[in-house]
DNA sequence: CTAATTCCTAGAAGTCGGCTAGGATATAGG
DNA sequence: CCTATATCCTAGCCGACTTCTAGGAATTAG
């Protein structure tokens, strides 16, 4: 018999991590002003294709807005401090819990196999703490949080220090 | 470029879980008598050779102590109450931590491509909700809030219900 | 001596993360 | 209108990893 967890995990993979990444820039870079996924794909050395793949499910829960054509981009669908990161970790990741058991009690790995299931509890603990955290944490925060004056190692600021700075348009 | 996250996850696998069912398992039984991991996997589904081999790590870490040849078995290494959900995770998962930032930032992902890194501030914020949840459970509450006395399909207790109950040996 | 048990190692099967590739569509500016 | 710059969409590859399976060696109670 072969269980596989598959896409239960709590797990923070790079569609999260990027995510995230993706919404601080757009919420770093001038307001109103479409930031192009080429522009963060420069300066990330994400590729292009991937950052893609991600901000459409990011524009799928309304968290981005985009702008097509030349000049396009993306835009935040509403302000920083209306956006957790919940929400963004949610959009990009498919399930926030650390196993089934804890969303579906009955048709968890270990419920159907036993009558009695101890990581229930344990698990049911640590989503709470995990929504808490992400909840309270807005987009807002992490913008503030990030240290997005430092220059970088050619002594040069980046792109999007560079449009905060509004030395670029 | 390939950038693989591999085993900075906090994701639970079958490992970290199937580590908790053995400890509670091991906390449930009568103490002072080791439980074999043929019981267990009987009992649970769970095949006895992954049980073995998630319990050699648990060994490795000080959790369990064996008791081998015939009527051996396995035994806590301590008092449930000495011993947190932590500590089992720690020891059957590789690492807790959404992602290497949080541990290593000189060698993190996002860290090492650009000069802002706005998810650290998450991850730290993250990492610590969880080791807090994680470590204040202890074994011992894990045994407390599992059901163990319940009755299964057919009306009989289960195996580690009968050891607790004393009607087998 | 036998049965029950832990202990150890080598893989196998399938899933999935992390992309890459290639194109279609839209639009601003010349 | 044309071109460069964008978003948008879909298909699939590759290696790493999880999740076991298989087989056997060593140990010990009865």
């Amino acid at each position: 018999m072969r269980v596989h967890v598959g896409r239960s995990m709590l797990g923070i993979s790079t569609k999260g991590h990027y995510g995230v990444m993706i919404m601080t820039a757009l919420a770093l870079a001038v307001e109103g002003k479409p930031l192009s996924l080429a522009r963060i794909a420069e300066e990330t050395g994400i590729s292009l294709g991937y950052l893609e793949q991600i901000v459409s499910t990011l524009k799928e829960h309304g968290l981005v807005d985009s702008i097509r054509g030349a000049r396009g981009g993306y835009v935040l669908g509403r302000d920083p401090a209306e956006i957790t990161a919940h929400q963004i970790i949610l959009a990009t990741e498919r399930e926030i819990a650390p196993i089934s058991c804890s969303l579906q009690p009955e048709v968890g790995v270990c419920c159907e196999r036993v009558d009695y299931c101890p990581t229930v509890f344990l698990w049911g603990r640590l989503e709470q703490q995990l929504s808490l955290a992400l909840g309270d944490t807005t987009l807002a925060d992490l913008a503030r949080h990030s240290s997005s004056n430092r220059r970088g190692a050619h002594g040069q600021m980046n792109v999007i220090g560079q449009l905060r700075a509004g030395a670029l348009g």
